[in-house]
RNA sequence: GCUGAUGUAGCUCAGUAGGUAGAGCGCAUCCUUGGUAAGGAUGAGGUCGCCGGUUCGAAUCCGGCCAUCAGCUCCA
């Protein structure tokens, strides 16, 4: 037969499956392959080629090579756990992007011990090198093989009748897996358990929470190091540390889960992007409202929140008492911004209608879901409503991206984000949706047909919608690899119609507009959180709460000190003075590493000649300048950026 | 909400046979010293997350709660 390897056409024998060829083609593909892709398919090695076919070796280099050995990692792992605890009972074990995991259903949870005692396990049985061999099995002998694995006879009992049920057999350990494997285990160089926590059965909250063993592993000793040395660099940027220590915001216990305080560097940098965000979106026509926090049932009744999302909301008074008052914190602006459009009728000349808000929102999530400045449970949005004819719709929602872009790149976030067009999913079972089948079919081609226009990349997110339509988010990368919704542009067709928004059109007819729904920057404390993760927490010039520090190193130059620091302030820089010098180097150093973009020092020869000593932030030298030089250096280095709010 | 871990000085942490708390760094005052992590002296600072129980006695044992972290689930 002919097999194409790596473009080049090669000759073999009838039979010979991608190990053999490996073999063939000497001792560094042999021990680097880990699987094939035959065909375009990714196998085992030991799988028959029929016939002629087009092979990629694929090694620890390819996601697709090391998915293959990850997931044979996990079965090492369930062979492990199995030995020292047979009564354990298998679930899933699946590679992820950074690993892969194992999940049990245990009596006692696993502890810290334990887990050395499985790696060494690993070790061990990693260490024989077993073969790793594939077969299958009838429907009937496949639940006898699985009869004492009760997640397992499940599995299969949902296969679907025609499937081929395989199995994957090392030493005396088989496991139920589709593949593909390795062909042996001595190809796991590496591996490390890196953590335990519980996990729902087949991911849903109804089922039994088991134990997930969670892990790495690489095809050289060295990825593994330099995984492990990225992962601590990681939490170095990680903003609920950093953020922290370089005093942007704190927690107190008895204010609550959800609730950071603002120290005055993270309020500094908020207020700062808070004006350039209102003051930018009124230049591109915008109007500015301000709407209660707060609102009675009612309200939210019209709009469908108090039956979707009761359980998320902060209620003050008996919800189901219909005698007496009831309010609730808002969890969202729509239905207080629609009052104004609501004021009084509107023409078709009215239109488009931009409203912002710089709102606050409280959203009452789950115990276990907040998470530093990322997930809390009051926040505050750059939130805006375009109330729209039919004819504005795409160049508007071309708008509300444009702007959002350009934000999120002023700030550095655009080149981490990725597009996500969340659409509804019919089937979900939760009714989470509203709305008529006709309706969302119609907003979701809008948003298509615009997005297409756009030539925008994204990618499809199905049940990601919003409950009233579909939406485009702007999801962010962050440093660990864990995504979340940055900004959203949403188009809805419904919430207009609940609150009775209409415009007479040219044609004297009374007419429901589109309404979009979107964020520019999104929601500033998590913002915060990206930037600080994405600068390190050395925020760029333009946005750093402390622009410049001034020390002096005698206190001859105090007077000094003032004068140059009234000067930059009066030129708009954001500037403190520290004058306790006897520590000279030691306050240096720290306000090098303490992220601040310009360190200004003053002896006598400075205050004499009224000059300064200027140190940009990561540089060892420094150069003795006057006040005005200074002042322009730092012009130049926030030109385009913004300025001055 | 669920599973697990954690909670001692501003920070990092020590404190296992239950006998009313320690270190390093930081902070304050003073001396010495003035130019890129200098030295010394003295000192301040702790409801041992909170509440309750067991005990003559609890940071330590037990229970409940709160908060933090990892993950699951959720996320208008």
């Amino acid at each position: 037969m002919i097999i194409k390897v790596n473009g080049q056409e090669m000759q073999f024998q009838d039979g010979m499956n991608a190990l053999d060829i490996a073999a063939a083609l000497g001792d560094e593909v042999r021990k680097s392959a880990l699987a094939a892709r035959v065909n375009g398919t990714v196998q085992d090695l030991a799988m028959p080629i029929s016939g002629d076919a087009e092979v990629e070796f694929l090694t620890g280099k390819d996601a697709d090579g090391l998915r293959v050995l990850r997931h044979t990692a996990s079965h090492v792992l369930a062979q492990a756990v199995k030995n020292l605890r047979p009564e354990a009972k298998l679930a899933i074990g699946p590679a992820i992007d950074t690993g892969f995991y194992y999940d049990f259903d245990v009596d006692e949870p696993f502890t810290a011990e334990f887990l050395a005692k499985v790696e060494k396990e690993m070790k061990h049985i990693i260490g024989k090198n077993s073969r790793v061999e594939r077969f299958e099995l009838p429907r009937a002998e496949a639940l006898e093989l699985m009869k004492d694995e009760p997640y397992k006879v499940e599995l299969i009992n949902d296969l679907p009748q025609d499937a081929a049920i395989s199995f994957y057999r090392q030493e005396g350990f088989t496991d139920l897996c589709a593949g593909p494997h390795l062909p042996s285990l001595g190809k796991i160089k590496a591996f490390k358990i890196t953590s335990v926590a519980g996990a729902y059965w087949r991911g849903s909250e109804k089922n039994k929470m088991l134990q997930r063993i969670y892990a790495t592993a690489f095809a050289s000793k060295e990825e593994l190091e330099e995984y492990l040395k990225r992962q601590e660099e990681a939490l170095k940027r990680d903003h609920n540390k950093l953020g922290r220590e370089l005093e942007y915001f704190t927690t107190v216990d008895y204010i609550g889960q959800g609730l950071p305080i603002m120290l005055p560097k993270g309020a500094r940098v908020i207020q700062l992007l808070q004006r350039w965000v209102e003051d930018t979106e009124q230049k591109r026509g915008y109007l500015l409202t301000k709407t209660p926090y707060f609102a009675k049932r009612d309200l939210y009744k019209i709009s469908g929140h108090w039956d979707h999302y009761r359980d998320g909301m902060f209620i003050m008074g008996d919800p189901d008492d219909e005698t007496k008052e009831c309010f609730a914190l808002r969890p969202m602006t729509c239905p207080f911004q629609y009052q104004v459009y609501l004021n009084r009728m509107r023409s078709y000349r009215d239109l488009p209608m931009r409203l912002g808000e710089t709102s606050t929102l409280f959203r009452n999530e789950d115990s276990g879901e907040m998470h530093g400045l990322i997930r809390v449970r009051q926040f505050t949005i750059s939130e805006g409503h375009l109330v729209l004819r039919p004819d504005q719709l795409e160049e508007e929602f071309r708008e509300c991206l444009a702007l959002a872009k350009e934000m999120l790149g002023t700030v550095g976030l655009l080149e981490d984000c990725t597009f996500r067009f969340s659409q509804w999913d019919p089937a979900n079972p939760k009714n989470k949706y509203e709305g008529t089948k006709e309706q969302w079919e119609e907003a979701q081609a809008v948003m298509g047909r615009i997005l297409d226009n756009l030539g925008l990349e994204y990618t499809i997110g199905i049940d990601e919608a919003a409950f009233y339509g579909p939406k485009l988010d702007i999801q962010y990368k962050n440093v660990f690899g864990k995504e979340d919704t940055l900004v959203t542009i949403q188009i809805d067709m419904l919430l207009a119609q609940r609150y009775g928004m209409e415009y007479v059109d040219s044609d004297g007819q009374k007419k429901t507009p589109y309404i979009i729904h979107r964020t520019s920057l999104g929601c500033y404390e998590r913002t915060l959180a990206y930037m600080i993760e994405k600068y390190a927490g050395a925020m760029p010039l333009w946005i750093a709460p402390e622009q410049a520090r001034i020390m002096t190193i005698t206190d001859r130059a105090d007077d000094a000190a003032y004068a140059l620091k009234d000067k930059l302030e009066k030129a708009g820089i954001r500037v403190e003075v520290d004058l306790r010098n006897e520590k000279i180097g030691f306050k240096l150093r720290e306000a090098r590493t303490e992220k601040i973009p310009y360190l200004l020092v003053l002896g006598d020869k400075e205050a004499e000649a009224g000059t300064v000593a200027v140190t940009k932030r990561g540089s060892q030298e420094s150069v003795v300048m006057s006040a005005d030089e200074l002042l322009a250096q730092m012009d130049r280095e926030i030109a385009g950026k913004v300025r001055d709010f």
